[in-house]
DNA sequence: CGATCGCTTGCCCATATGTTATTGCGGTTA
DNA sequence: TAACCGCAATAACATATGGGCAAGCGATCG
């Protein structure tokens, strides 16, 4: 169809392009973290390719193996889980720099799906060259845990969220953290992020109803505490949203990525 | 005090007696990978020392720093969050084998404390010698990010329950993914583990009110499908259990420890 | 242009879950 | 033995959250 081959029906395409990690878009980025050149050449002999989604394309398939790792280039992702019934649980977001198969290692069936919520670019790399890459560049292996024990962190966030708090609060939480992780990945200035998140996404990740939801969202709205469209968030006063919520994301190390 | 030095008031013993890896008394648990010879000596080589905790001792302190990595030799742990107001959310359950401190990876304060539940012992590894010792086993650091996605797996598992599930699905849930664990960690059989939880920890880990648990806790005795007591958990059909909370904990390969 | 479709919003009512308080039981300690 | 403590079991009542339905609104598409 395009200049490349289209594989997949769901909006995946997998380009011969690749971007060089030699220059790495998210170089610049200050909550990343710098890389070293002759690291990022290493890096590179390990990068397999790259894949570009659409809004709503799909990396991996809850059911199904994965060979492969990826890497978050460019873009806002969401892994959620689907139950037989239909209900789905999403368990978290992922931004610039994230790792995205770490389940991919497990070698059994991943336990959630991934899908691109905005127009998204991952890097492609071998699972089972994995082991010998981690041989040769210890670093890079102790920045997999790292990354791992990050994405740990989050979902232990989500869990006091989803266990702790009441609706207004998660929803609060929720816009915050998503604030918090855009701007880390230069993706939002001054409060607000552009981000096309549905009302039923933000119900199905904080155990919600829908109508509740909203309900909620309007009143955080009238308390001038969050403003949160299809389009976009804003959080006027982020302090004042963390003492709402009582969750304060302190702004980490730099996260080191591939 | 005793023949050992007690260091901490609550209940932590540092012993200068060490259990040699090479006899691990894990090596024969069905649910544990098999570990060659030379790799338990490079492990012994990691290995530090060991702590023992009676029920009630904390290894980990939410709030402070760790230079430490932990894994769990024998007893059952929980890993838990406070908020400032003494609400508190239960993350995780930790059994034999189980990585404890993984955030301690991070270099930031840990966001959640780790107490025992049983009588335990851990074994102890220096997190400043870990870069070289991936460096120079880095099938080890495979196995610390398995362990790691693992650890993942499970905090997805306790989302979904959380924000798909209703009150007694959730304690069914939590029963039967404790029972599998503990089946896992030799810890159970016949659908029975002996373990003391309180109901109030329940509640805590699940996100209830103590008096709602209570209620949901007594509808599943009748119901016949869960009975769990201060002592000890029982399910007689686990089938029923699973089909009830459409939740499979699928047998896994066998966990990799250190 | 009208026809759809999905998101948003409001309303009314049902119910799952929370709050507060009291009771009873068994074990521990003085 | 009495006093105490932690935990489990109830009861009566309050409220947060969910379910069902319908309307407005903006995109997209023929």
């Amino acid at each position: 169809m395009g200049t490349e081959s289209e594989t997949n029906g769901r909006g995946v395409k997998v380009g011969a392009a690749m971007t060089p990690c030699t220059d790495c878009p998210l170089l610049d980025c200050p909550g990343l973290r710098q890389m070293e050149p002759e690291r990022r050449r290493e890096v590179e002999a390990f990068k397999q390719g790259e894949i570009s989604l659409e809004r709503g394309g799909q990396v991996l398939t809850q059911g199904m193996r994965s060979n492969e790792i990826y890497t978050v280039l460019s873009g806002v992702l969401i892994r959620f889980r689907l139950m037989e019934d239909g209900r789905r649980q999403i368990i978290n977001f992922l931004f610039p720099g994230d790792l995205v198969g770490l389940q991919s290692m497990l070698d059994e069936p991943m336990t959630h799906g991934v899908e691109a919520l905005t127009p998204a670019q991952l890097c492609v790399f071998p699972r089972d060259r994995f082991i010998d890459f981690v041989g040769q560049n210890p670093h890079m292996g102790y920045d997999v845990i790292w990354l791992a024990a990050k994405e740990e962190s989050a979902l232990e966030e989500h869990l006091v969220a989803l266990g702790q708090r009441n609706a207004k609060e998660r929803i609060a939480y929720l816009a915050l953290f998503i604030l918090r992780r855009a701007e880390g990945t230069c993706l939002a200035a001054n409060g607000r992020v552009e981000l096309s998140i549905t009302q039923g996404q933000i119900a199905d990740m904080l155990g919600l109803s829908l109508v509740h939801t909203n309900r909620s969202m309007q009143a955080l709205r009238r308390d001038g505490l969050v403003r949160w469209s299809l389009n976009a968030i804003e959080i006027p006063d982020p302090e004042a949203v963390s003492k709402f919520v009582r969750y304060d994301p302190h702004l980490s190390n730099p996260r080191p990525y591939l």
